[in-house]
DNA sequence: CGTTGGGTTGATCGACCTCAATAAAAGTGG
DNA sequence: CCACTTTTATTGAGGTCGATCAACCCAACG
């Protein structure tokens, strides 16, 4: 996997299934999110042999389009995105991934898509072979996939949507209020919302450039709709942006 | 379902489960393609004892956006646009429904978009609920049903670069090649594509107005890239709209 | 026939892009 | 800790692709 590097000195970061230190799924903080909560302790012990704990750094490489899919992942702290690229360089972010994500769940023979690391991050990986097995032996975890593969599926529609019918100022909004719901399944309030990407990944993934996305956020601070903040927005007037963003 | 009007003057359309004629399945012509060809026959003869064989006529809706998805389709010929609204009117397409393609992948308590009839259609109902049972105890149509959606996600991700990162020619040719491609699964050789759509219909999916459509068409034929023909176009340069619609 | 729902074509407009400059932030090495 | 570079973000001026508005054509159909 060309440009992957796995950070060796690797802390103790690793939350979900490892080989070397059993049962750390017990304390996995998105257990129950990803797809490990469909599982019952005996499936779960099973699921930790097959997983490597991987941790990689901001702007590492997870895996690369149309390179062989011999793993998938499961995403235990940081963040990633997800993007095609055409030939001329154009480039489409597909997706974010944040913790409780999994990468993989078409199981192809090749990736449909690059990912690479936003911040820190640390992740579950199982081989590709294995965990399709381990699927038909375990129903119940293949409907939760299937599950997941169909909420994503809702989510790439609704992309649709604000990719071909919304206004860039609409689409900044519905962005902001996507991040949240997300971010808010995960941690508690969110009125500060993490953005983890750069001003381009957001273009890239809305179909705008760097420049509207920059004119678009300060139009938003200026009109006390949102604050910007460090590494993040706060959200100052929810009713407004959600009116913006309304589906 | 508000606006749905079942045909009753039923010819006989149906080629697949059909609770009247046990094992009309055995000559359904998208069986193969669809869900069904996954199961052996005495699946197929349980999965045949579950559907409901419809029939629509052109424009009838099948589904709507929001109200709550009591049935699954699996459609055996004809074909449907598959849309969500926003409040203020303006539509996206999010997929035309093909002979073989399986409606209500996501198995959720309520659709998430419209769906109506483009042509003269046909297709098995199954209860969600019963299909949902079905489903527990047959884990290999389960899985085919996964695949289904995983497909389904990666043609949405395809679809998103399209309305993100391309021009109008590009999305349009694109849009043809894409097409070419499923009706090519589903009849032999496909020089001719049909397009049983209005133009209004290839610019709510592409994120165009009907004029740029229009034109965009119209500049293809000047060049002689495309022939326009009574509900379809022919297509005379494929290479140059392959390198159009590069991916 | 008149009507209606597509489809095409032309003229004009504007939302967003492109190009350019500057500012601010984050590394990097001495 | 501070110069220096590199990356990211912001802001402005001007250009362009596709939207909008409008006219007209044509085939289907009652």
């Amino acid at each position: 996997m060309a440009g992957l590097r796995v950070l060796q000195s690797a802390p103790p970061l690793a939350l979900c299934p490892n080989a070397h230190v059993p049962n750390d799924c017990e304390q996995c903080r998105v257990r129950s999110l990803s797809i490990c909560g469909a599982l019952d302790n005996d499936e779960l012990a099973a699921l930790d042999r097959m997983a490597r704990p991987l941790t990689f750094h901001a702007r590492d490489t997870l895996f690369e389009q149309d390179e062989p899919a011999d793993s998938v992942f499961n995403i235990t702290s940081g963040s990633a995105r997800l993007y095609k690229l055409l030939p001329d360089g154009r480039r489409q972010i597909v997706g974010f991934a944040l913790p409780g994500d999994f990468l993989g769940l078409a199981m192809e023979e090749r990736n449909s898509f690059s990912a690479d690391a936003l911040t820190p991050l640390s992740a579950c990986q199982f081989s590709r072979q294995a965990f399709s097995e381990f699927l038909d032996s375990t129903p119940h975890l293949l409907r939760r996939l299937h599950n997941m593969a169909s909420h994503e599926l809702s989510l790439a529609q609704d992309q649709m949507v604000i990719l071909g019918r919304r206004t860039a100022e609409e689409k900044v909004a519905a962005f902001l209020i996507g991040l949240r719901k997300r971010w808010g399944r995960l941690s508690t309030s969110s009125v500060t919302i993490p953005l983890p990407m750069t001003r381009q990944d957001i273009g890239d993934f809305l179909g705008l450039t760097v420049e509207t996305v920059s004119r678009m956020l300060t139009r938003l601070a200026r009109e006390k709709v949102i604050l910007i903040v460090p590494d993040g927005v706060r959200l100052l007037d929810i009713a407004r942006i959600e009116a913006l963003a309304e589906s």
